[in-house]
DNA sequence: ATGGCCTGTTACACAGGA
C-alpha cells in the first residue's frame, strides 16, 4: 500500500437486508470497488457463528461482526485491520444508561488511520406513535450521549449507516408533505438535526444541493423503476474530516440487480 | 393504464422492515 493510498480513504455504508442472501452482491461490489477501504454493513440478519466470514476473508478483508438472530446486525469489512473495535453502546456508556438498548445489535465502530468509523443501524420506528417509534426516539437519545462521549476522545469521526430518517423534503421522491410518514415526521427530523449539533455534517450535502438522490427504494409498487426513493443512508463527518472530504456519492447499480437489497451503497472519500 | 414486496423463522403464517 502506497503512502498516497494511506492519505486517502473510502468508507462505504450499505444496508444489505441479509448478508447471506446478498453475499454475491456484496463480494462482487467489493471487487468492483477496490478503492473502498471499509464497508459498513447493516441488517446482516445473522448470528455471528453463521456470518459468511470466509467469503470476505478470501478477498483479504478483515471482518468485525455484531449480529443477532433474524433481525438487525451490523458488520465492518476492512482491508487493513481496524483498531479498537467497539460493539454496542455499552462499550463506552454506563450499563444504567444503556438499559436494554443493546439487545438489538445496531452499533459497531473501529479506527482506521486515526479516523473512528461508527456504523449504525437506526431503528425503523414502524409508525408514528407506535411502541417501536418510542424505541427509535429512546435509541436516538442514547446515541447523542454516545456521540458526545466519543467526541471527548477524537476529532476525526465518521458516523455512517442506515438512519431511517430523510432529513429534508428533497431527500424524498415527492414534494408531498410527509409529516405523518415514518422516516420524515417532524420529531424524527428535529431529533436528527439535534444530534448533529454535537458537531457533525452531512458529507453528501457538501457536494450537491439537488434532490432526487435515493439510497433506499421500497420493494413494493415498482418504486425503483418509477424512481420513487428516499435518501436515508448517510455519512456524517466532524469538521476536520468534512473539510477533507473529496467526494460522497450513492452507487445505484446494486439496486438494479436481481433480488437486490432495498438499499444501495453510499460512499465517502476523504 | 397506472402497483401491492422481501427476509428469516422451526415457517406451512407471521413479524418486521421502511
Amino acid at each position: 500500500m502506497s503512502l498516497l493510498k494511506l492519505n486517502r480513504m473510502q468508507v462505504a455504508s450499505w444496508n444489505v437486508n441479509s448478508v447471506r442472501t446478498r453475499l454475491t452482491h456484496v463480494t462482487d461490489w467489493l471487487q468492483a470497488n477496490p478503492d473502498v477501504d471499509v464497508l459498513c454493513l447493516q441488517e446482516t440478519k445473522v448470528v455471528d457463528a453463521d456470518f459468511p466470514r470466509a467469503a470476505f476473508e478470501g478477498l483479504d478483508y478483515h471482518t468485525y461482526i455484531y449480529g443477532q438472530k433474524a433481525y438487525n446486525g451490523v458488520a465492518l469489512l476492512s482491508k487493513p485491520p481496524l483498531e479498537d473495535v467497539r460493539m454496542g453502546f455499552s462499550a463506552i456508556l454506563e450499563e444504567e444508561a444503556v438499559g436494554d438498548l443493546d439487545e438489538q445489535k445496531r452499533v459497531i465502530s473501529g479506527v482506521l488511520n486515526g479516523v473512528r468509523i461508527l456504523n449504525l443501524y437506526v431503528p425503523n420506528g414502524s409508525s408514528i406513535g407506535s411502541e417501536k417509534y418510542d424505541y427509535k426516539m429512546s435509541w436516538l437519545a442514547l446515541l447523542k450521549q454516545y456521540l458526545m462521549k466519543t467526541l471527548e476522545e477524537t476529532t476525526k469521526l465518521n458516523v455512517c449507516g442506515d438512519f431511517n430518517i430523510a432529513i429534508e423534503n428533497k431527500d424524498i421522491y415527492t414534494d408531498e408533505k410527509r409529516d405523518k410518514h415514518i422516516m420524515s415526521s417532524p420529531l424524527e427530523r428535529e431529533t436528527l438535526q439535534d444530534l448533529l449539533t454535537v458537531g457533525l455534517s452531512d458529507a453528501f450535502r457538501k457536494f450537491t444541493d439537488e434532490g432526487g438522490h435515493l439510497s433506499w427504494c421500497d420493494y413494493r409498487a415498482a418504486s425503483f423503476r418509477r424512481n420513487m426513493g428516499w435518501r436515508i443512508d448517510h455519512h456524517y463527518l466532524t469538521p476536520e474530516l468534512y473539510k477533507q472530504a473529496k467526494r460522497c456519492w450513492i452507487d445505484i447499480e446494486p439496486r438494479k440487480l436481481e433480488k437486490p437489497s432495498d438499499h444501495t451503497p453510499v460512499i465517502v472519500e476523504y
